[in-house]
DNA sequence: GCGACAG
DNA sequence: ATCTTGTCGC
C-alpha cells in the first residue's frame, strides 16, 4: 500500500517531542471508525539485542485478517536497525521504520490497524497507535499489554469477559481497560486515530474471543519472531 | 529530589 | 522488548 513518508526523521529527543507534539493536532479521537471492518491488520516488532539501545536489529510484522473468520488473508514482514533508545514516550520512533516498511509492502488495505501498544492513553496523547494512524491515514486502535499513564479502579472491574473501566489521566478519559476473557489479566485499549473508543473496544474483543490478545497482535508477535529468527541472524 | 516508565 | 526452569492448574 501507499504511504506518505515524513522525510524528517528526528535526530533526538527534543526533535522527537516537537514532532509529537505538532502531528498530535492531526489525529482524531472521535471517530466513528469502521463498523464492519473487513479486514483487521495486527503489527508487532521483535528486537534482536536487549532491545533498548540504538543500532538493535529488529523484525516488524503485519497480518491481516479478515474480520469475520479471523483467518489470515496476507502478512508482510521487515527488517531495521533502530535509530532511537528505548525512552517510554518516545517509543513510536524505534518501531515506526520498520513497521510502516512492512505495511508498504501489503497490497491489501487494511481498514484497522490494531498496534501493539497505546494511542491516546500517553503521556503527551500520541502513542504508536495515533503515529501510526496520521502517517498511513488508516483508522487504527492501541492494545498494551501494561499500563503506562493514567489511573483505574481494578475493584470496579468485573471478573467477566467483556467488563471495563475507563483510564483516567489528568481529569480526562484517555482509554479503557478491558478484559477480554474471565478472570485474566485485562488489556489497555486506547483510540489511534480515526475512530472512537466504544468501536475500538468492540473490535477488540471481537478478535479476542479465545484468548487475552487479539488474533490480530498474537499472530503479529509470532511471525515478526520467526522474521528475526531467520531473516535477521 | 525520587521513583515510574508502552515495547 | 529479551534473558530463562520449573511449576501450578485446567
Amino acid at each position: 500500500m501507499q504511504i506518505d513518508v515524513p522525510h524528517e526523521w528526528p535526530a533526538g529527543e527534543a526533535q522527537a517531542l516537537e514532532i509529537q507534539d505538532r502531528l498530535r493536532a492531526r489525529a482524531d479521537h472521535r471517530g466513528p471508525g469502521p463498523r464492519e471492518p473487513r479486514f483487521v491488520a495486527g503489527l508487532d516488532v521483535a528486537y534482536a539485542g536487549d532491545g533498548n539501545g540504538k543500532g538493535d536489529r529488529v523484525a516488524a510484522a503485519v497480518v491481516v485478517l479478515d474480520a469475520r473468520t479471523l483467518a489470515p488473508v496476507e502478512q508482510a514482514t521487515a527488517v531495521a536497525e533502530t535509530s532511537f533508545p528505548y525512552i517510554p514516550g518516545l517509543f513510536a520512533f524505534r518501531e515506526l521504520p520498520a513497521l510502516v516498511e512492512a505495511l508498504r509492502k501489503l497490497s491489501t488495505v487494511p481498514d484497522l490497524l490494531v498496534c501493539d501498544g497505546h494511542g491516546l492513553a500517553h503521556t503527551r496523547r500520541f502513542g504508536l497507535a495515533c503515529h501510526l494512524g496520521v502517517i498511513t491515514g488508516i483508522p487504527t486502535a492501541g492494545v498494551a499489554k501494561t499500563p503506562f499513564t493514567g489511573s483505574y479502579d481494578p475493584a470496579a472491574l468485573g471478573p467477566e469477559r467483556g467488563a471495563s473501566v475507563p483510564l483516567d489521566d489528568g481529569g480526562e478519559t484517555v482509554g479503557r481497560v478491558l478484559r477480554t476473557q474471565r478472570g485474566v489479566k485485562p488489556v489497555y485499549v486506547s483510540t489511534g486515530h480515526r475512530i472512537d473508543l466504544d468501536t475500538a473496544c468492540r473490535h477488540v474483543l471481537a478478535l479476542a474471543p479465545e484468548y487475552r490478545l487479539p488474533q490480530t497482535t498474537r499472530l503479529a508477535d509470532r511471525l515478526c519472531r520467526d522474521a528475526l529468527a531467520s531473516g535477521g541472524a
